[in-house]
DNA sequence: CGGTGCTTTGACATCGCTCAACGACGGTGG
DNA sequence: CCACCGTCGTTGAGCGATGTCAAAGCACCG
């Protein structure tokens, strides 16, 4: 398979170190992982509810999202996926999809075939500890969202995603200073945070008024950090990340 | 370990085995676990926010809950477990707490150490398997809720709820014929479903009253499963049970 | 320059929340 | 045995956050 981009796996190798610390057999073995590297153009679907996938995919470059589609025609957006994620790493256990999987922008994927990891895995307990850690993290942040819906109110919501955004994209150096790439569009914050377009305008507004947070051109800068993750409650417990006192703390009082 | 209830480990090797099939060796390795049995009280916290677990919990009667407790005094319910649930299982591979567990009702909980059961799952790569399997379809249940918070009504909330509650307890064999124990209080489903108890005890009014559930005394009836299902757009897949089809369809058209 | 897709805004409707009170029930102590 | 009390469920009235519908602005692109 042509290698393309470079070092698929060595991101995915980082990516678990930023976890787990990983051992040199582990680190090696996960660097010869066979995989194909695709360019997909955005709105494209990886994987369909009731599908059976037999390959895990890790996101290099682009967004990706997870999303429920409802009969209706409505959609709920579950997770969004950047560079480092691998969003399916479920169906090595979960074998029919219970949701789609898809491209938010143009994106970058590798795909490495079940046959391929599952073997490794098991030779490797470690390495399968730190995948089952990353399923794992992905299920606090669903918990994360579960309460954002439940119980925050509209202007919460988009200020805890933003943060949530923040600090994942700065976990994999994708940020600069206090600015981050944010693809999704309005229509699609509203979907994954249970809102209209519509009103997730209204509360946009409300965040530039407040000089809480500065948004355009599919980049997101942070204003106020105290501000934001004051009106979010935004605790980072639930990223999990190595060292939880974020960059940010110092970049949000510049000099 | 005094082995006061009658084979904890036995109803671990059932559940896993309704979930994946159990090898000979793995089930008598499960069997032979060291672990402790307690009683708890109703409302007992079993892990609280930021501690650091050293043990697994496995639910052999009783109502456990998931929650978050927000800043204001309101608490936000993740998810609820029934006997044969593991609800921390996360603990092994995530070492702080990002929410509390806590029994609803008076419980019987098995306590099993992460130091007993980490060397177990790296001898049996198929145990390890099923439970990184177990925490998945957890994780399936949050997407769920998702969805539920973020794109239904209350009604649907509601009904959707009460058809997973209830073929969960089915698999386990929790349930007779069309009715199964409903331990939450209305202030507690409430929680969990993104609403005010006063709204939910509405909502509760008109399922009762277009005749899709009966609901007294903790035990939940359902007398309409395919009105309720459509009302709750609900779509069994997401539970990952082996077979998806229930034994409900029959019973729901009574001779 | 005329689409086409995204954002923004306004007017109005509604679902679910808040506050407040009352009722049902079971436990407890006198 | 009964009065009392706490907890939970139920109901009403009014309000507020968010949805709906519709149209206009705006940028990018052929």
């Amino acid at each position: 398979m042509p290698n393309g981009y470079n070092a698929p796996m060595e991101m995915l190798a980082r990516k678990l170190d930023s976890v787990t610390r990983l051992a040199d057999a582990e680190r090696a073995a996960l660097l010869n992982l066979p995989h194909t590297v695709r360019n997909l153009p955005a709105r494209h679907d990886i994987a369909r509810f009731s599908e059976r996938p037999n390959q895990c995919c890790l996101v290099l470059q682009g967004w990706v999202t997870r999303y429920a589609a409802l009969t209706d025609g409505d959609r709920q957006i579950l997770s969004f996926y950047v560079a480092g994620d691998m969003p399916d790493l479920q169906s090595l256990h979960l074998h029919h999809m219970d949701h789609n999987l898809a491209t938010l922008t143009a994106a970058v994927i590798a795909f490495i075939p079940h046959d391929e990891l599952r073997p490794l895995l098991r030779r490797h307990p470690d390495l399968a500890s730190a995948l089952w850690r990353d399923t794992l993290i992905d299920a606090a942040h669903y918990r994360e969202r579960i309460t954002s819906l439940g119980r925050r109110q509209a202007l919460g919501r988009v200020a805890h995603l933003f943060c949530e955004l923040f600090l994942r994209q700065q976990a994999v150096g994708l940020t600069t200073g206090l600015s981050c790439p944010l693809a999704p569009k309005q229509s699609e914050l509203a979907d994954a945070l249970g809102l209209t377009s519509v009103h997730l305008n209204r509360v946009l507004r409300t965040l530039r008024q407040r000089k809480l947070v500065a948004l355009s051109g599919g980049v997101l800068t942070i204003e106020d950090w105290d501000a934001l993750t004051a009106v979010a409650e935004f605790d980072p417990t639930f990223l999990h990340q190595r060292n939880n006192e974020p960059a940010v703390r110092e970049a949000a009082v510049p000099a």
